[in-house]
RNA sequence: GGCCCCGUGGUCAAGCGGUUAAGACAUCACCCUUUCACGGUGGUAACACGGGUUCGAUUCCCGUCGGGGUCACCA
């Protein structure tokens, strides 16, 4: 078979050679240690949890080592694009802090960094292969790849294009010839030089040195429409844009040996692996399952954005995920970048981690709780905007009334945590707005209806707005004693039958009457935002429903 | 089904042949506190199983089991 005359059949407008591709593409001068390492989605506008998750640690492991991260645009099967699918990705990954160096609206000099534009590039290093014999076209139609599988299901023989199945790869130049003028398309196939009984040592970051089984498969290098699938476009493009580090998902595990052996047959460098494992979920029978795009939510980053998680929560959670001393970092620097901690691709674990909300919305709130008022505020008002218009224009209308509320318990020592997530903030504060407030609460069972009574009574006379904490705590025990209370927790403990209650008592009564609830931030603040005059007549509500 | 990956408390996880098997979340109890929180102390709770190798295995090897992934002209 004379390959060259092969090549320019199946490729007559090929005129470039790898060679002015490889000079068009120069190393990068990098100092030593350097890592390229890129995120390639489809623009499918849709960002995975796990899909951020593994371009975070590609970002840090660039950005650790002063190297290069890049964002490639995998839209070589077009039906999974949709409009603006790449402008959503950006987006989302910048608002977690996810900056490229390079990409198609970020510059750089290995462009173009969208797949579908390099279409020329491909079929280069695909007439390469052709020329050197290490590749040719296969005319097969699905019905027929289907005969195959189906021959092989029965005979229990490996599935694949292979061997004995690999009807097209000897085919004569006169028959390609023919088939070519009858108009017939083609794919452009790989012709394997392995069995799965040879072996091939391969080296993965994170999981170590592993002995694997060859490829055997003659696998699809060019598709029918002239692109080549993930396979081929990652080993041309890595190559090219002189990737040093390719940090993706395990589901292309099985897949490397094949990935390798382009490497090989192209004579490049192969890039440093590892691979992710993915995040999981304990599917409706208790087993662990991938996070999945149709059954569960919190698998698209949009999830978090509507549920209003602070972005640097989220991030802190995925980073617990990714090292597992980061936990202890963050609490010793609860405001420092992620940057300055010192992340470590071997310290990340080879098998898959579950997702856990409670930890999130731990990790949350604790990240809450280091904001201001202000802070918060802000946070909630951009997730009003897009979220809830109703809260939105409480927080636009009443801004100072609700600074106020959001300072309660705040940027103090021991700050209070009880927000996790944007969404939940207008109801943990209802009860601060009148309209919410139509006096029928109901107290704990062990305080006496009489007692209450009294101390919704008594109260609006022990209350002045002007007291400072201290003072407005001692006359809640003056209120108490006259009641026949015990002023001091302590003092009721040594002697329980002699009083109707303590202080503590009266103040889960007050707090009751005036939120509905036994657990609210500081009472003393809500009285004072409150003021005398909304106590006096949430009071007469109760007191009316008692 | 073939191949591949993974297997320490409910969850995330340290551990790299000898440990009282860390820590965090969750949970329970108690303490602190002028209320609610916050915080503190302590408790419950784990090496999937079976064989080796070894003086000694959570750690190394093999097998079993369990879970996951993958077998496309999708990435």
């Amino acid at each position: 078979m004379d390959y060259e005359k092969l090549a320019n059949l199946l490729f007559p407008k090929v005129d470039k050679t790898p060679e002015f591709w490889e000079q068009k593409y120069p190393s990068r001068n990098l100092p030593k240690g350097a890592e390229v390492t890129r995120y390639a989605p489809s623009p499918t506008g849709f960002v995975h949890f796990g899909a951020l998750f593994t371009s975070l640690v590609n970002c840090l492991q660039a950005k650790k080592t002063d190297g290069v991260f890049f964002l490639r645009i995998e839209d070589t099967d077009k039906k999974r694009e949709i409009e603006n699918g790449t402008k959503i990705i950006t987006k989302t990954l910048s608002d977690f802090d996810i900056k490229f160096d390079e990409g198609e609206t970020f510059g750089g000099n290995y462009g173009p960094y969208t797949q579908s534009e390099r279409e020329e590039i491909y079929k280069t290093f695909a007439k390469k292969m052709v020329q050197e014999g290490k590749a040719y076209p296969c005319f097969c139609s699905t019905e027929e790849l289907d005969e195959i599988r189906a021959k092989q299901e029965q005979n229990k023989e490996d599935i694949g294009y292979y061997g004995k199945y690999a009807k097209c790869r000897n085919l004569s130049f006169e028959e390609i010839e023919k088939n070519i003028k009858q108009g017939k398309t083609f794919v452009l196939r790989f012709k394997c030089p392995y069995t799965n009984q040879d072996k091939v040592t391969t080296y993965d970051v994170i999981r170590g040195e592993r002995l694997i089984p060859q490829n055997q498969n003659d696998v699809v290098i060019l598709k029918s429409n002239g692109l080549p699938p993930y396979n081929f476009a990652h080993v041309v493009d890595d190559h090219l844009m002189h990737t040093t580090f390719v940090i993706r998902a395990d589901e292309w595990l099985p897949s490397l040996s094949e990935h390798l052996q382009l490497f090989e047959a192209l004579g490049f460098t192969a890039p440093k692996y590892a691979h992710i494992s993915p995040i999981q979920k304990f599917d409706e029978n208790g087993n662990r399952r991938k996070l999945s795009k149709r059954k569960d939510p919190e698998s698209d980053m949009r999830y978090f954005a509507e549920q209003g998680f602070p972005n640097g929560a989220v991030k802190d959670y995925i980073m617990t995920l990714i090292n597992s001393d980061f936990e202890e970092w963050r609490a010793k620097n609860p405001t420092s970048s992620i940057l300055d901690f010192d992340f470590d691709i071997k310290k990340m674990s080879a098998s898959g981690s579950l997702f856990d909300i409670v930890k999130l919305t731990d990790i949350s709130k604790n990240f809450v709780s280091h904001l201001t008022n202000k802070q918060v505020y802000d946070l909630a008002l951009d997730w009003a905007k897009e979220f809830d218009k109703s809260f939105f224009a409480s927080l636009t209308e009443q801004k100072e009334y609700w600074l106020a509320i959001l300072n309660i318990d705040r940027e103090i020592a021991k700050p209070r945590k009880d927000i996790s997530h944007m969404a939940e903030i207008k109801e943990i504060y209802s009860y601060m707005f009148e309209e919410n407030f139509d006096g029928n609460v109901s107290f704990p069972e062990n305080f006496k209806k009489q007692d209450v009574e009294k101390i919704l009574k008594l109260y609006p006379n022990f209350f002045n707005e002007a007291d400072d904490q201290q003072t407005w705590f001692s006359r809640i025990k003056d209120l108490s004693g006259e009641i026949g209370f015990a002023r001091e927790v302590k003092e009721f403990k040594q002697n329980p039958e002699a009083f109707g209650g303590h202080c503590g008592d009266v103040s889960t009564i007050i707090r009751v009457a005036l939120t509905g609830r036994t657990q609210t931030p500081n009472l003393y603040d809500i009285c004072k935002l409150l003021g005398k005059d909304k106590i006096k007549s949430r009071f007469e509500k109760v007191l009316k429903n008692l």
